[in-house]
DNA sequence: AAAATTATTAAACATTTGTTTAGTTTTAAA
DNA sequence: TTTAAAACTAAACAAATGTTTAATAATTTT
């Protein structure tokens, strides 16, 4: 790894679990081990890194769910299915960076930021939009509020993941209990979910 | 109001709409104008402020499901309707305040506060829970994932309503489209989770 | 090998930060 | 009306902030 992208991993982990204005240069050149002055030397301003920071792990957020949307070979409610499991495992296995994207979206400043981060985030709800759509056109789901229903899906699992402290709590977890690192949780998670969106989508 | 309260309330206002680390004590000074010193007279310090914040806007939360368990002449399922609505009515009443809650839940700073916090949130939801577990008993409600599916439903309104910009994006609305402020995507978010949570939970 | 470009650094910069001090004004009690 | 407490203020404080400078080291190009 360069400097450049130690100090970009650095400015996630950091950004993601403190916040920006929570996170000073300072922090992120000592996590990064490199000199205050190479920050801006690479990144110009806090600012700019932190767009560069976003511009830099959206890439790898980009289009999961665009190639199902063509696939002929699954039905509506399996691809929902997979759409539900990928969104869980993307949220589990980046969960700063998710929260670094919500935290953001949720403040008044930087508005040109949040466009940018609503924006990658579209990105995979559109596809989802579009398979519940022709789901409904094919006349194997319900006449369902679109929108909201991809809101359910994609709440239950934010929701549930905004801080271990609070899924603890909703679970009635001892202390000891990590959810982003809990396997059986993930499962639970997915089948909840699954079972739902079946109950809600799928015609009797 | 005092003056004390006018700190208070700016305090709320800002603390929500540009984090803890992203206001100045000299920003709440402005906005409640009062002199800076003012604020750590009567709070000590701005972290003290932000815990005195909470504190004073979490009574208004207290409890106003309590009372609706014990209710003997609505069917659970009524009892749902009526959270949803309720919960729905807080989120749009009072966006900033849990725009203010949700991010600090999300960030690695302050524990203590985290705990705070979460114990406010849980307050509302320990009821919501017990209202499910009950609907199972009674054999009205299918024997769902009970903690998972009360965070569906507080899940679904507080993802919608992360921020407008997201919001308008979900539903594909225009710039000028104001989502705390419009009746009918109340109704709109109303409708949606009932009918959910109704062909979710209710036997066939 | 010399020149030129890129990478890296320590130190200093001006602001802004939360907080304190020491004093003044206002209010309430005696 | 004097006294004591509470409310309020301007100014100063040290520490931390993001950023720049001016110099040095490393690498690449010629």
């Amino acid at each position: 790894m360069t400097k450049k992208e130690n100090i970009l991993e650095s400015a996630i982990k950091l950004f993601g679990s403190k916040g920006f204005e929570g996170t000073s240069v300072r922090d992120i050149a000592a996590d990064a081990v490199v000199n205050v002055a190479l920050i801006n030397y690479y990144f110009v301003s806090k600012e700019k890194l932190f767009e560069s920071v976003v511009e830099y792990r959206a890439s790898v957020l980009k289009g999961i769910f665009s190639e199902l949307f063509n696939n002929k070979e699954l039905t509506a409610i399996e691809k929902m299915d997979i759409i539900i499991d990928k969104t869980i495992e993307r949220k589990f296995s980046d969960a700063n960076f998710h929260h670094l994207l919500h935290r953001e979206l949720s403040l008044g400043s930087r508005p040109q930021c949040r466009e940018a981060i609503s924006d990658i985030l579209m990105r995979n709800l559109i596809p989802v939009k579009k398979i519940i759509k022709e789901g409904i056109k094919e006349g194997v789901f319900n006449k369902v509020d679109i929108e909201l229903t991809l809101t359910t899906v994609v709440g239950t699992i934010h929701y549930l993941l905004t801080s271990d402290t609070m899924c603890r709590k909703i679970l009635g977890k001892k202390e000891g209990f990590s959810p982003f690192q809990n396997k059986h949780l993930k499962q639970r998670l997915g089948e909840h979910t699954k079972k739902l969106m079946r109950s809600y989508l799928l015609k009797k």
